[in-house]
DNA sequence: TATGAATGAGCCTTCATTCAT
DNA sequence: AATGAATGAAGGCTCATTCAT
């Protein structure tokens, strides 16, 4: 008997997995609408919990916002991992990197909340790029290694400036892609020893 | 006898500059410190002067924050002009981005204020960008036409680009510099027509 | 068992209940002697709560105001009620607007607050002086049929002209008797036809 | 040579007077705009002067609503007088009153400022009902004379609960004038000795 | 004497966070 | 475990009044 089925946890967890499940999507959309500062009275009121039950699932904002990114986080992870061994190891970092640039660009907010010094949003850049950075790491160094691009950027530094072009302003997203694209462009350069 | 040197009016006058100098200084610093949100009061007291005069002289908060970069802004003007028909146009490009990217770099907060919908901020963007603009563009041709660099970046997109990666976070304003490294050197990379 | 006993449910309410209770209290005194503009820190101290407190019950100033009419407002229509059918309807009358004299007089400003342009105090006046111009009409109208007073004068002016009668100032509450004395004697001044 | 012709200070004075004739006229359309508590800064611009010449002049709000409303206080007074001995002193009377009336209700806010606490508008009520009282205390002794009211109402109560009728409201003057004559009425009640 | 710059107390309102039930 | 009432710090803004020039 596991505790799906056992009677005296079942119901208990299935509610406060509800709950949990419930401010996710709710701060989704709320994030999305007012950016990661929004109000905790807005997010439990559409999930329909009271805030007392946010803060106890989510007792810092950042841990909230994680919540909402792990999702997304975890698809880009598994996303490098199947682009591994790549034919074209410069294609596979332009497309990972493009992945990664729509998904930073379409959570309003997010980027500027990676750069405050609010606590409440502690850790949570540190959090969100190091899951990442791995990944990228990976890429840089399958294209460095062809000779195709420098190896001396940081795929941490590269992660965070792309977040930073990706705060959504009135420019768009196309606007954040093209200057990626200018980004990728400057790591072909290929230093000389001079 | 001009209102300069008028002894009715040269004192009240030179005293309400003095507070005025000093507010805009003051806000420098504090924009720099807590963001372009910090705290009226702060700015204030900072100055040595009362909420009421900060309130005075600058009745809206992008009053103030155009009157802060209003100077650094006439100073990248005046450099940019200075380095007309320089004998290495690429490095004269590189060279004011790199004085553009130390004033932008030294706004907290800047750059997520100019993508607020926040009133106060109202068309703070496009005045300040746009100033600038004429500037850029000058020597972004100039490189172009050496044949150093690409010749379809807009300026407006670029000036945008770089405020984005000068929001500082933790990391310092050598991050700053190596991302708009990077944009740079993509910039030196020139499209094939193949 | 009910809400009202239920354990669950019953101690909470009753804390709310009984912070909201103190706030109207408070809000009665302060009102009385500072005016319907009295602070809000000031009528929350009183009572006892945070501010806070005061904005979650109250969001608008208004919202006080009414609260702390109310329960003088169903009072003095109860007391219309129990009036009703009496032996001597000018006499019932004379008591009633003793009565309603005395509940106005103790709202220091009120008098004010009906008439201004503030958003904040929006259609008051109508919704107060409605909710009694059926029991003073009442009043009136009994009054009338027996020949004891005029029967062209209008209930609500009527109550409007007492309010105005009553925002106290140095001179206390006997003097708004002593006037509103004078208007009661005035309306036993029958026109005559000729 | 008079004041008026001496070259020292006819200049001067003329310029001091100027100011003060400008600073009542312009307090007189702002207090119908805004009420007596309009902002000294907006009085003052709309004069022409700085601040600190109103407050040179008019060291108290009220100094300055006693200023305004002297010229009406003064044909008050005057037409009292040219009321005495009329043939009818209880026309005389409601005449009177209803002068009055519309001085008053012509006033925004004047009637409640009368009854405030406010320091600013301390003794106003006294000053200007003071200057009121004699002219009306002769015609009430006249027509008490004539038997045609009572005797025992104070000019002075009389002159404030007026006052009270005419704080302006969405009722308009109609409603004010009705009232004062319900209380007019109700003068000429002469109490029994019972 | 006139000016208007400066001051700063004071009030409003919001919201993150705690905690009794 | 969930609830949501309560708290109170924080910051914005206004304006009466003073005072240096």
């Amino acid at each position: 008997m596991n505790a799906r089925t056992d009677p005296r946890t079942a119901g208990i967890r299935a509610d406060a997995r509800r709950n949990s499940d419930a401010l996710v999507q709710s701060a989704k959309v709320e994030f999305a609408r007012l950016g990661v500062d929004a109000p905790a009275k807005v997010i439990a009121d559409r999930a329909g919990v009271g805030v007392g039950t946010l803060y106890r699932r989510f007792p810092k904002r950042s841990d909230l916002v994680m919540a909402v990114l792990q999702h997304d986080v975890d698809e880009c992870v598994a996303e490098a991992e199947a682009l591994r061994g790549a034919a074209d190891p410069t294609e596979a970092l332009a497309h990972w990197l493009g992945r990664y640039t729509d998904f930073v660009a379409t959570k309003r907010g997010l980027g500027s909340a990676l750069h405050t010094g609010d606590p409440a949003f502690d850790g949570l850049g540190p959090r969100l790029i190091g899951q990442l950075e791995p990944s990228l790491t990976k890429l840089l160094t399958a294209a460095a290694a062809a000779h195709a691009i420098r190896s001396d950027v940081d795929a941490n530094e590269l992660l965070r400036a792309i977040a930073h072009l990706c705060v959504p302003g009135p420019e768009g997203a196309a606007f954040s892609r093209r200057m990626v694209g200018l980004l990728l462009d400057g790591l072909s350069v290929i230093p000389t020893a001079d």
